[in-house]
Order: structure tokens, then C-alpha cells, then sequence
DNA sequence: GCATCCTACTCAAGAAACTGACTAATCTCT
DNA sequence: AGAGATTAGTCAGTTTCTTGAGTAGGATGC
């Protein structure tokens, strides 16, 4: 019921097309929303029936025409109704975490692998949401720009992605750790 | 297309009823994937025609009848090929990140309060998590545990789900005072 | 003693999400 | 010069999830 308000939200701070939306969703709605741009492409063309959002076509030379769509008074005014109502709990779901759920049982060989492997991307993750807070922070200090700054909402929504990020980092190589010590105990018996 | 290996990597430790893993789904198997009980039974029923479960009847006298379930070998080989398959990402979904990426176009004061309510909830969580914690590890420290321990998997999935309600927790404590410290300043200009 | 909660499930309808393929021009790299 | 990536979408089919209601007896609380 509210990828409509995850579009809305994420259209607040610019014109997007569908495509541009897409990109948007890979990178800093991804903290908290994931789409696919199938998804959004249908969602905005409901929003825009809706009159939640306006599109205009934009001519482009060198590459296919696009639509840019903006936010319109009706849309706030949802948004605004819809940060007012209870918000469902937030929900998590990881295919890693349910394999090692399962580690008592099975070959952990793989798991190490893809517990190494997630490490890193959370760190390559970490490493684009800290130099996005950067950009947007200007010259800045965080405690000032958290006072101060613009566009408060994306920054602080970026901070719970880049939280997040390095948790789960943590946490991965702690367990890849704890399970190659425990395959070579097993080895050694 | 794995809502049916969390199911299998829940029962992997003992007979559960369709009940019975409705309730681990919201405290255990919640850490990493969300399901409400229909889709428990639904997907029971599924596993066990397709005989990667097996359930048995079981007849109580003040209780109703129930029926209980085991994962069979077809069960466990399934399971050992997920794992050693390629993991989708992780995905979040919050309902109130979205708000807050929208936190400077809108009034902040009903985002406020649901963050100091996530922030409780997340502390109790916390506080249940840990305590779950506690009764796997037993008389052992944690090192230890993780060492020896049987039933590695689910504390580990654990201590996912303990670091990230604590990190949820404390993003939450720290928006809810930066939002306020800034409708304070707006209120006195 | 009455209401509500808990155990234990089932069913059906509708909304949302995912899979996978397809168009079509341009730009980039080798 | 050709392969592959990038921009900018669209469409159809299927699976999965959510919403909401219903059944039924025993336990618990006020």
C-alpha cells in the first residue's frame, strides 16, 4: 500500500523521470524501499492518474524522449495524511540470514563464501552512502548541517542505510569468522 | 521463492504446528523473514505435498487436535542446495522511513512520536532478544558458545536481529532529537 | 457468570510484487 | 567495425502477500 508514498517521498527533492527514479530507488530509497523499475513505471502512471503527481515530456537529442514527473498539491497533501497515520512495522528479509539459521545442518563452506561476499558489498554500500552524506553535507559539520542543512530527510534516512551497512558488515565477519573456527574444530576432531 | 526455506530452516530444530511456528516467526525467524500465519499454513501444506515435511497428528484433550511437523531428508537436501545457491540481496521495507525521507516538506510532529514509539519497541525487542540469548548460551560465556555450542544457527540470526534492533533504536532516539531540536529553532524564529 | 483471550486452523478475494521478454537509438570501449 | 553498455521505457503472466472473515472449544480474568 505505500510504494505510492515511496515514490511520492522520493520525488519531493527534484524532477525524476521513470528511469531516473529507478537509479534513485539502486542508491538512497534502497535504505528503506526496494523496487523494481517495472514497479515504478506502473506506480507513477497510477500517482499521475490519481493527480498525485504531474509528468511533462521532455525532447532529448541524442537520447529517447523522457517524462519528468513532480509532486502536486494533492500529492503533499497525501503524504502528509499518510506520515500523520500509524506506520506498519518495518520488516527485514534476508536469504543469507535464513541459510545460517539453518548452519547447524548443513555444509557451512558456502555460507563462509556468502558471508564474505556480503561483507564486502556492505562495505562498497557504506562507501557510496558516506561519500552521498559528504556531498550533501557541503562544508558542513554533521552537527550543523543536522541543525541547519536542507533536505534533512534523504541525510537522515542515509544515515540509518549507512548504520546499517556497517552492522551488517560486523556481523558477517563475525560469522564467517565463528564458522570457520568451528569447521576447523570438526576438521581437527 | 524461499518463504518455503525459512519455514524448513524453522523446523530444523524440533516438531513445530502451524501455530507453533506462527509465534517463532515473531520472535525468532522475525530477525530475518516476515510471514503471517495463512501463508505458514499455506506453505505447510505445500512442503508437505511435495514431502519435504512429514506432519503427524497429534490428539489433546483440553486443546484442539493438531497437527505436528519434521523436515524429512528430501527436506534437508533441499535446504542444503538453497544454501549453496546464490543469496538475493537482503531488503528492507520501513513504512516510516518513507516519512522521514520526506521529513522536510511535511509537519514533523507525528514522526516524532512514532519514532520515540519504534524506539520503545525496539528496545523491548532488544530486551527479548537478549534474554532468548541467554537461555541457548546457558552457563556458557558467549565466546564459548559460539566455540562449542549446539544450535549455532539461530543465535547467530539472534545476534543479527539483537544489533539491529539496538542500532534501530538508537538512529531512532537520535532523529527524533534532531527533528525536534529543529522544530524548536523553527518555532522561536 | 460473562467477556475476552488463547489454541488451532481454514477459506477466499484482491492487491502487490516478481519474472522475463521486447523495442530502439546512442554511446563507449577495444 | 562490432560488441556491449546505457538511456528510456512497455507488456504479459504468474506467484506471493495481504485483508478480512469464520469455526470451535477451553482457559482466564474481573
Amino acid at each position: 500500500m505505500a510504494l505510492r508514498h515511496a515514490v511520492l517521498a522520493a520525488l519531493l527533492h527534484g524532477e525524476y523521470s521513470g528511469y531516473q527514479l529507478a537509479k534513485a530507488f539502486d542508491i538512497g530509497v534502497a535504505n528503506f524501499w526496494h523496487a523494481l523499475p517495472q514497479q515504478l513505471y506502473a506506480e507513477l502512471a497510477k500517482l499521475e492518474k490519481d493527480g498525485l503527481i504531474t509528468g511533462r515530456q521532455v525532447v532529448q537529442e541524442t537520447r529517447p524522449n523522457k517524462r519528468l514527473f513532480q509532486v502536486t498539491d494533492a500529492g503533499f497533501a497525501e503524504l502528509e495524511t499518510f506520515a500523520a497515520a500509524v506506520s506498519k512495522p518495518s520488516f527485514i528479509r534476508d536469504d543469507l540470514l535464513v541459510k545460517i539459521h539453518a548452519a547447524d545442518r548443513i555444509d557451512t563452506s558456502p555460507l563462509i563464501e556468502q558471508l564474505d561476499e556480503r561483507a564486502s558489498a556492505a562495505e562498497a554500500r557504506a562507501g557510496l552512502l558516506t561519500s552521498l552524506l559528504d556531498t550533501m553535507r557541503g562544508v558542513l559539520d554533521e552537527e550543523e548541517y543536522l541543525r541547519t542543512g536542507e533536505r534533512i530527510g534523504p541525510y537522515l534516512t542515509c544515515l540509518r542505510g549507512l548504520s546499517f551497512e556497517r552492522e551488517h558488515r560486523a556481523w558477517c565477519l563475525r560469522t564467517a569468522a565463528v564458522l570457520r573456527e568451528r569447521r576447523q574444530a570438526r576438521a581437527e576432531r
